[in-house]
DNA sequence: CTTAAAATTAGGAATTATTCCTAATTTCGT
DNA sequence: ACGAAATTAGGAATAATTCCTAATTTTAAG
């Protein structure tokens, strides 16, 4: 795994300029512009690749399938488990101290990737009030 | 949504006496012995209405389906991305604050449900050394 | 206790999201 | 330039979840 191809290439272009977070199906309608014989396996392999490789990251989603995000900036993700909408958000965990904690409580020294809040947006919270 | 029947109660009860973060199939296995004729479906309904009512809490894995969890006590969790592990820990987030930090960066009042971890476990991480 | 409306069910079909398979092509190291 | 390794397109297969329908159960009101 690691050989040059121009769909990789692709796939990482279309990532690099969208912060949308799209999902895979997203970034195949979008890969295709580029690249219109490429297939959705193409796709899907690439997208995993790119997330072992560490260029992109995966979201794993309350609602809907999986979104993935280019790693322009280090950041976190607060998402509604209720409407799916992804909120950016910056410095607040210490990783660090966190870390630790961890290797205290559970004995385990993980490597931290990512921290994700989930809970429900105003919005959707307005409307169940209804 | 909110009548009683007995193959609701009896999802509840596997996931009152099941702290092992069980899949929607695992959930369906379980409630078998109990409800021999309950149909996937229901099983499927009724996690939805459960998680709804915030009886039990959905985890949002990295790899492989979701996971339910019920809330016997407040806890977060970290999630191995490569094997799917899960540890509980508890008292590291201060839900308040976090709350009030995200209302200033993103200017959306949400409602924290849970703080998910994601990474790469202890034994995921010498496995990829060798 | 009836009774009617509302909610829930079983069972299976349908849909969605993703992975797997294969033969052909491309890339890479020498 | 050549052979091994990686990658591809295309489609089949699988996995996870939701949707549909007619029958049954629950609830609330009389």
């Amino acid at each position: 795994m690691n050989n040059y191809s121009k769909q990789r290439e692709a796939i990482l272009d279309v990532m690099k300029q969208n912060r949308e977070h799209p999902t895979a199906e997203e970034i195949y309608t979008l890969v295709l512009e580029k690249e219109p014989q490429i297939s959705k396996s193409t796709v899907y392999r690439n997208i995993n690749i790119l997330v072992e490789l560490g260029e992109i990251k995966k979201l794993n989603m309350a609602v809907g399938p999986d979104r993935y995000d280019y790693l322009y900036q280090e950041h976190s993700h607060a998402i509604c488990e209720k409407c799916g909408s992804i909120f950016d958000f910056y410095d607040v965990f210490n990783k660090d101290k966190l870390s630790n904690e961890l290797l205290k409580q559970i004995e385990n020294n993980m490597d931290i990737n990512s921290i994700t809040i989930y809970g429900i947006c105003e919005n959707c919270k307005s409307k169940n009030k209804k």
